[in-house]
DNA sequence: GCCTTCGGTCTCTAATGTAGACCAGGTCTC
DNA sequence: GAGACCTGGTCTACATTAGAGACCGAAGGC
């Protein structure tokens, strides 16, 4: 076996490790940082919890999005395969979003990281309070 | 305040804490903000795989994080108190940074996260093309 | 006619992230 | 002993991005 052919099939087996979200430059990164992101979160929790919905319905349960942003991370799920958008041709316009199996995936465990802020929020909350106490005497 | 919210601060006010990640106005939603943050998220993961590590450390193996952008997340994380800081009197200084237990927590429930990004990012990066393929087709 | 609804897009401004210089202050080299 | 490190930041410009609100087209109601 010659080192290209020991190289490729190293390749091949660790296809998978080469994939490093902590590496700048790495696919995986890329794909992470976009999901990594607040309103992609809550619109996935959204889809999750209340079932498929229209664009109007998502920007009333997402509390806070602007229509901008809402449009762009919802394109942005549905071009990476996480969500599927449905057009019925009526008028007034009907749109519908809704989970496909790959973000149905990652919602169930980007649930579970909501859940836990809402649990631990005020005790986040309690140490905020108390660093910035702190800082404040220790500064002064 | 459109009429929703303020019902919705309402009953936040009344019943017994009702903490919502969906509520613009709600405090669990602001930490939340904070943590659905891809540097965050990556300094926890980071903390969590390689244990203690210095502020270089971090930089480094965090890459494409900016000196200032990995102090502001560290700054928030600790004050959150999810992260420990502590500095070692020397020269040239020492700094080193470690999850206390609520960070410990956050940390298992966001690698799977980062690690599934890792399985599936192939998988979405396909579907991107795909995408894009459809809509140049599609949209001429 | 004029207004409303829906799912966007467009524009302008405010905020935020990035890159890179700078800093203290002690050690190491020459 | 002058200079060139080292660390963990901060400060300053610049680029990118998020947010607020106007606009849009086609159908339907008044």
């Amino acid at each position: 076996m010659t080192t290209e052919e020991a190289a490729r099939a190293g390749v091949e087996q660790h296809e998978e490790l080469e994939l490093d979200v902590f590496a700048r430059l790495c696919p995986s990164r890329e794909m992470f940082a976009e999901l990594a992101d607040k309103w992609s979160m809550l619109i996935l929790m959204s889809l999750s919890a209340c079932g498929p919905q229209r664009f109007s319905e998502l920007q009333r349960a997402v509390g806070g999005v602007s229509r901008k942003m809402l449009t762009q991370s919802l394109r942005n799920l549905e071009r990476s395969g996480l969500v599927l958008r449905t057009v019925f041709p009526e008028t007034p316009p009907r749109v519908v979003y809704d989970l496909r199996p790959l973000g149905r995936e990652l919602a169930e465990l980007v649930a579970p990281l909501g859940r836990w802020t809402e649990r631990r929020a005020l005790q986040m909350l309690a140490a905020r309070e108390e660093f910035d106490a702190a800082h404040a005497g220790g500064g002064e």
